[in-house]
RNA sequence: GCCCGGAUGGUGGAAUUGGUAGACACGUUGGACUUAAAAUCCAAUGAACAUUGCGUUCGUGCGGGUUCAAUUCCCGCUCCGGGUACCA
């Protein structure tokens, strides 16, 4: 073989790890540049061919930064816990930690045969005890802090301690949960336990009785972002809403610096949007309503405080806690009834029926504060209980939901606001509410007359003055909640005294996550750290049974990395200072909602306590596609092991039946043969399977869907490597299309990669395979056709296009090839070109061209756009827009001239004959337009 | 429902600022080399019409528009993918 991959990518591979050739140094003179990936979860299924699309293309990137002179940090690390591993161990009893350990070997032999220029020095794992110990370390600092609204950072809750003893609850604008108010003297005469339930109102970090979502088949609770559409993320079980005392962080308290974070960040237009809308912050009013005998008033949020007039009735979430208080017995029955099967609609229930109007009337009336009109209450789930205050005035007249519901239950309905050329008819006979946010203000009091932005303000204003409401604002952003039922997780550094939560002193941290004889619940339903032996403090306090979540160790890893080895510090200050953050961060926008937004809060939170000098932790974002598999389906004939092909099987009543890709082969697009001695032997069922054939074969059908092992579509990149090494499989993967397209992973074409870099070898040897290059200057060709490749490699990179790079390349070497150029001049340039993208064979060439250092820290070759000049440009000549014939003129003649030449051309003639020339266009270097008619 | 992407040959895709549509590959067909195969190389390859050649017409999801010129800008629609979902 001419060109030895093999030999070749083992070499080079074991040199830069010898040599560590991508070590990152905190100290250099050179300007920093830190570029990130998203750490894998280690599955047992091994990397399939999406994870590196990311991760070459950054590697790309870290090179050409390298370069380009930077003192690059590009590190990589593992996100060791996780589920997969611990429901494995639940099913076998092998520790997570063996199961976790083993994938992570296999992930970075899979890794290390790609050849990616990380520092492994600076690998961090999740599941490490030096590493988890900062993930604690923070949970205790957000433990004691507070959230100082005035400051609009964290403060310690010794600070809080202090102004209670003061002044109390008063004059202090914090984030907390609702309490009673109370003063100094209050403070003081309460116990241990008072202050403490007290301060958990407060804390960044707190335990409160929350409704979370409950995953019974996982037996944990989940965040919001790990459910989706009514079951889990991972695993896709049911989940239900369960009343639960939890660990939660105060994210909310960052919803608005959040917010504003976006506008400095580099980031997708979509993602930021998806953060925008998760944080979903609305501005409006919070208004009291009276209700009629009863002492009880009902507070609302609503952001059209402009139709208050238009309230005709008020909704109330089955869950809030006044319903049973102001139902009267006559309404009691039917009120419980409802709520007792709304309880029992699933979430996946109430999702479906959206559009299936329910209800039921409380027997009480509100008062309209402004006009004193009596509204009826209701109950009914469309209000959720979760968001505002789980109640809401209804305006029929101008929002859909109301109006519905107004229509089903025969309620009044009174129009408030007024379209500009609008004759107005009686809203009951209304088909829709009018709920857009423009018109005058009709039947409204102090705000009629008014366009509807200035009765908002006004009616504000009103509201506040008389003490009937309050501007307010709102989010859709819910706290964070931190505790889960599992076993591998961090262990909170928290230990229990009276039922009392303290955390634990730094100087005991790690605290390491205790063996246990099984990895399930007890059976009292605790979580699997109840089952350690002696899980207490050396004074014999309870330690916290609940772990982290899988997003407390992601939210922080990118700070670990610049300065992996510190037993002192999470990280020292002065890495910090001089890494800053992440300048690019490579990664997919399913996490847009999560570790996206956690790790923000994190920083942010970090910040806050002087540790990080940004609040922002990712500056540039590149969101790369996924790969998706294309699944192979055969048809078996229900009821018998007979299976069918494709064409014929509507013939027959069947069942779809995935089946693994490696026994399926591409004969012609869309066409897909299967193995049928493989399938047999690939399941003990099929062995005596019977078949009907199409033209004596049997094809499957496919179907694009996410790469998934149990799909039997996922495709490691190991098979490839093997076959045509990894600088092709890296070229490959570039090759197939943008980066941020979602694409179908497909082989065919990975041929024509294979190809072109034989074809660079054959630059640089001769026949025999012998190093043939020559130290003769270059012909202007042959330069031009480098710096082509310069300029647009160059912009290519920048832009983050790499497909299209890549065929720069080939265009470069199919002319080089044409032009039998092996000018060591030329060649130079191109070895240090290509370099970032295949850096095996560059650094193999690189060395056979004489040079004894490695080829990553040569400079990316400059372009000179001199090579590139032409004294002629070949014009396309059009006649109206067509394309009609081509004039190669000099490029400095005057367009006149030029326009003159094209004319009197036959080929032109042809066309303007008979005709009166109307116009001739020269555009320089671009086009001549001849418009004749 | 709402929001965001997208639609270009048989396929993946290119066209960076409105200026030669289909670069670069794959696939297919034909040919060279070979005992044969692999590998390699050469040629053709958007469609239709015309083929004796020069060619001609159409063509970037659909329908309009602006312009000397539109894949690119504007208006209206269709379909596909993704996100989100009673958020008051």
């Amino acid at each position: 073989m001419d060109y030895n991959f093999q030999e070749i990518e083992k070499k080079w591979q074991k040199y830069w790890s010898d040599n560590k050739i991508y070590k990152a140094s905190n100290q250099s003179s050179k300007p920093k540049f830190y570029i990130l990936d998203m750490f894998p979860y280690p599955s047992g299924a091994g990397l399939h061919v999406g994870h590196p699309l990311g991760y070459i293309a950054s590697d790309i990137y870290a090179r050409y930064m390298m370069a380009g002179g930077y003192n690059v940090l590009h590190p990589m690390g593992f996100d060791a816990y996780g589920l997969p591993a611990e429901q494995y161990a639940i099913q076998t009893g092998t520790h997570p930690e063996v199961t976790t350990l083993k994938n992570i070997e296999r992930y970075r032999e899979q890794l290390d045969k790609i050849g990616f220029a990380y520092d492994w020095d600076r690998e961090v794992r999740t599941c490490d005890p030096k590493y988890y110990k900062w993930t604690q370390w923070t949970f205790i600092k957000l433990f004691h802090h507070y959230y100082d609204n005035n400051a609009g950072k964290a403060q310690p809750v010794t600070r809080l301690v202090e102004h209670f003893q003061n002044s109390g609850s008063a004059n202090i604008d914090v984030r907390h949960d609702a309490h009673e108010p109370f003063t100094a003297g209050q403070w003081k005469a309460m116990d241990e336990q008072q202050q403490q339930e007290l301060l958990m109102h407060y804390r960044l970090a707190f335990l409160s009785d929350t409704m979370v979502n409950w995953c019974p088949e996982l037996g944990t609770v989940l965040a919001n972002d790990e459910v989706s559409e009514g079951f889990s993320v991972r695993g896709g079980h049911p989940v239900e809403r369960k009343l639960m005392r939890q660990w939660s962080l105060r994210i909310t308290a960052y919803a608005d610096r959040l917010l504003d974070g976006l506008e400095k960040v580099d980031w997708s237009e979509s993602v930021k949007k998806q953060q925008r809308e998760w944080i979903g912050r609305s501005q409006g009013a919070s208004v009291l309503f009276e209700v009629e005998d009863h002492p009880e008033k009902i507070e609302v949020f609503t952001t059209r405080p402009d139709t208050l007039y238009g309230a005709t009735f008020m909704v109330l979430a089955p869950e809030h806690p006044i319903v049973l208080n102001i139902t009267t017995p006559q309404c009691r029955g039917p009120v419980r009834e409802y709520i007792e099967t709304t309880k029992k609609r699933s979430e996946r229930d109430r999702m479906t029926e959206v559009k299936k109007i329910t209800g039921a009337f409380t027997g009480s009336y509100a008062i309209n504060p402004l006009n004193g009109e009596r509204m009826k209450i209701y109950v009914a789930d469309y209000v959720l209980a979760g968001y505002g205050t789980g109640a809401i005035m209804a305006v029929p007249a101008h929002d859909s939901r109301d109006f519905a519901f107004a229509k089903h239950f025969l309620l009044p309905i009174l129009q408030v606001v007024k379209r500009p050329d609008e004759i107005l008819t009686d809203p009951l006979e209304w088909d829709d509410s009018y709920d857009a946010k423009e018109g005058t203000l009709i039947n409204s009091g102090v705000i009629t007359g008014l366009e509807v932005a200035e009765a908002i303000s006004k009616i504000i204003d009103y509201l506040e003055e008389n003490n009937l409401g309050t501007r307010r604002i709102n989010y859709r952003l819910r706290d964070a909640i931190f505790s889960r039922q599992r076993y591998w997780g961090e262990p909170f550094p928290v230990y229990y005294k009276n039922g009392i939560p303290y955390t634990l002193s730094e100087d005991e941290l790690p605290l390491k996550l205790p063996p246990v004889d099984k990895f399930l619940p007890t059976e009292s339903g605790e979580p699997p750290l109840a089952r350690a032996e002696n899980w207490k403090t050396a004074q014999g306090y309870p330690l916290e049974t609940n772990t982290m979540p899988g997003f407390a160790g992601s939210s922080g890893y990118y700070l670990r990395y610049m300065d992996p080895q510190n037993d002192e510090e999470y990280f020292s200050k002065d890495a910090n200072a001089y890494w800053r953050n992440v300048d690019i961060y490579f990664g997919g926008d399913e996490h847009a909602t999560g570790h996206l937004i956690y790790s923000r809060f994190w920083n942010k939170f970090l910040f806050d306590l002087g540790m990080t000098v940004v609040e922002e932790p990712f500056q540039k974002m590149i969101n790369q596609g996924k790969i998706q598999g294309r699944t192979s389906f055969v048809y078996r004939i229900t009821g018998k092991n007979t299976y069918v092909s494709l064409g014929l099987k509507e013939k027959f009543s069947v069942t779809p039946l995935r089946v693994d890709i490696g026994l399926v082969q591409t004969i012609a697009p869309e066409t897909y043969k299967l193995d049928i001695a493989g399938f047999k032997k690939w399941r003990s069922e099929n062995a005596d399977a019977e078949f009907i054939l199409e033209d004596g074969k049997y094809l499957c059908g496919s179907e694009v869907e996410k790469m998934s092992k149990s799909y039997f579509n996922s495709q490691n990149p190991d098979d490839l490597i093997e076959k045509y090494g990894a600088d092709t499989f890296r070229l490959y993967e570039m090759f197939l299309g943008p980066l941020e397209n979602d694409k179908p992973w497909d082989v065919q074409g990975i041929e024509g990669v294979f190809r072109f870099i034989r074809k660079l070898w054959r630059l640089f040897h001769d026949e025999k395979n012998q190093f043939s290059v020559s130290d003769q200057k270059p012909e202007a060709a042959e330069l031009k056709s480098i710096h082509t490749a310069i300029k647009h490699l160059h912009d290519d990179i920048e832009r983050f296009s790499f497909n299209t790079g890549v065929s720069a390349f080939m265009i470069c070497v199919n002319e080089l090839t044409e032009l039998k150029c092996n000018k060591r001049m030329v060649l130079e340039d191109l070895v240090k070109l290509i370099a970032p993208y295949a850096p095996h064979i560059a650094e193999e060439l690189w060395h056979q061209l004489g040079h004894s250092t490695s080829v990553v820290h040569e400079p990316f070759p400059k372009f000179d756009a001199a090579m590139l000049r032409e004294d002629t440009f070949e014009y396309p000549v059009s006649i109206n827009g067509k394309l009609r014939f081509k004039l190669r003129l000099p490029v400095d003649m005057s367009k006149e001239q030029a326009g003159e030449i094209a004319l009197k051309d036959e080929a032109a003639q042809k066309w303007v004959e008979g005709n009166q020339v109307r116009k001739i266009i020269v555009v320089p270097r671009k086009i001549i337009n001849i418009v004749v008619g």
